[in-house]
DNA sequence: TTTTTCAACAAAAACGTTTAAGTAAAGAGG
DNA sequence: CCTCTTTACTTAAACGTTTTTGTTGAAAAA
């Protein structure tokens, strides 16, 4: 049917032993002279090149499990990930699968969605697997896992881990310098859930880039999200209730993008226009950040760093480089349209004369 | 140091030899037994016990990559995708993927950002490590892939594939109906780009669906998107536009969410409220509908059904299964806060004459 | 001429499974 | 007692590579 010296058809792939019945070498030959290993040095360059040819020519392909189980890298890595169809997760699933396809690698992903068999099932189907490390998104690992890991905003220390965090001082400071640049001096602020992570940290490193900033911290001015949710909602209802107590604020530092995109709506419910009456700042650089009119300023999370970092950091440790503990990752601030220089003071005692009854 | 009958360390996964040794059997009836083939039939039950015992003891783990090899499946599938970080492309790979690792699939994931040689190379790749199918979200191929495959939202046809497809003169249909049970008669359209690849046949649709509910499509009432970004920027000028000639409707049926939004920051800053006075349904549901205040009505693409429907019918391909050339998906209509009864005509009239200056 | 050396490759083992084919011992049937 | 089954396994091949060790024929050295 089919000439034998014609190029196969593309059913089943061509393998060494093909190759070697055409060129009538044997596999071992061929093997060293693709591969190009030291032994190769000894067959002579008209053989090597019948080889390289015949390779091309049939469009040879080495067979990856085949290669893998000999005892070479699979170039295959697992990554665990609670979701990945929001924001984050897709984001940070993005740069980690850039960065290792762009080294040779493939991955597997896993999506536990925080159920604790699969958190326990999953490492093993993928150390079944052959991968050679994990990269583990958000998610709090019970027990260290037995290939090297690197961890990204993962909530619990393990021996031989890698870290991989936000420097949260610098975002603080970055989000207040930027407001204080632009003669804001009364600033609110939304802090997080008690529940969420960051919270605590974030807010410890607001204080600090307030004081180094000689900024002051009015109290009155401070409100703390309570509910969880995916919706911008979160934050609506929290600053409707600041600006009944007061009005005497020019910018709003907000916990997340979430939330600021609420106090977006909620401030121009309450007949208040940003950023001509009072400048919001995010945090994350989510997706619709950009989307929002106006578009959001944010502290951005510079979560394409943070995957090809953990992706770089896990390539190196697999092949048995440094182990580093933590690795911090610079925070970048995004200016958009939602801040502006501040209203000079005089206008916000206008303004609160003409304003809404309170209580 | 460590005695043989212990529980190896961790280190070197234990295989079917350290099995061997232990019970003193051959390899070959121990995975006869752990595979519950017909041949174990023979094995007596207190010899099956005993392996399954030490299996479970040494935690025995399988090497998927030696099983594959040896022939049988690989369980493994690839995916092609252009982007993960919209989010399109990630709701539709996390259904894709939930569906296969809930059948004991894992799936490779290769994003070619659309660049001709990584859609090249990617498909050869996979197949060097034995994917047993594709799924292609959202790419224009070439050629037909080597293995069974299933698209969704591809752009060409061919031979042996299969095309998962929205039912888009049903979303057309409830949009449309949606909106002259409210009530609304004169009702805006936005077109999307010439260039992308839905626009016709989502317009087609419209038209049909306006035809079957008695609708007159108003010719002065339709503008089209132009610019290529993915801001919701896209619909705010033509809305812009749209308003300075006419003020006469009462609903707009944008082409996707991203320009709906746009037109939901087009009508309040031409003094119109959503939905007070104009209805606004958008098309996709992409996360940030849901995120607008108010929240977007839309018609809902089922991306996870697709992502799931194309897991089921690969897997059913690749176990010899039917080869379906379309399947057909219905959209849903989610309503939300942007649609309302339509307003009275005579206020039309009333605004209209209050209207702006033509020209 | 015989031995040694070298060039150029081949043979075979190994990776960890699965599976077809084979076999020793025990029991059944004659 | 001999043969035939059956039981309960074992042996060995196979998957497609890589890699270590061998082999062959010819040229160089003795």
């Amino acid at each position: 049917m089919r000439k034998s010296k014609e190029a196969p058809n593309t059913h089943k792939p061509v393998g060494l032993k093909d190759l070697s019945r055409y060129l009538g070498l044997s596999t071992a030959t061929i093997s060293t002279v693709l591969n190009g290993t030291p032994a190769a040095a000894e067959i002579p360059a008209a053989t090597q090149e019948r080889i390289l040819a015949a390779a091309e020519k049939f469009n040879y392909r080495p067979n990856a499990l085949a290669r893998s189980l000999r005892g070479m890298r699979s170039h295959t890595v697992g990554v665990l990930v609670p979701e990945i169809s929001e924001g984050y997760g897709a984001l940070v699933l993005a740069a980690v699968g850039d960065y290792l396809l762009s080294k040779g690698y493939f991955f597997f992903v896993a999506t536990h969605r925080r159920k604790p068999e699969l958190l326990e099932e999953y490492p093993q189907m993928l150390r079944q697997r052959s991968v050679e490390g994990f990269i583990v998104i958000d998610t709090a690992l019970e027990k260290p896992l037995p290939l090297p890991t690197v961890v990204i905003s993962g909530h619990r220390n393990h021996e031989g881990i890698t870290n991989i965090v936000l420097n949260h001082d610098r975002a603080a400071h970055l989000a207040l310098e930027h407001l204080v640049q632009l003669g804001h001096e009364r600033i609110a602020f939304i802090q997080g859930q008690p529940f969420s992570a960051d919270s605590e940290t974030r807010w410890k490193a607001i204080e600090r880039a307030a004081e180094s900033l000689g900024l002051e911290i009015q109290e009155e001015l401070i409100v703390q999200l309570e509910i969880d949710t995916f919706s911008p909602y979160v934050g609506y209802p929290v600053v409707r209730r600041l600006l009944q107590r007061t009005r005497d604020f020019t910018a709003l530092f907000a916990y997340n993008d979430l939330s600021a995109i609420g106090a977006l709506r909620a401030l121009r419910d309450s007949g208040l226009r940003v950023p001509e009456d009072v400048s919001v700042v995010g945090f994350d650089d989510i997706n619709s950040a950009a989307f929002q009119i106006p578009s959001l300023t944010t502290v951005r999370q510079p979560l394409d760093k943070m995957g090809a970092l953990a992706g770089e950091i896990l390539l190196q440790r697999i092949q048995g480089g440094e182990n580093p503990v933590e690795v911090m990752v610079d925070p970048e601030l995004i200016v958009r349209e939602s801040t502006a220089p501040a209203r000079p003071r005089v206008e916000v005692g206008a303004k609160l004369e003409s304003g809404v009854a309170i209580g």
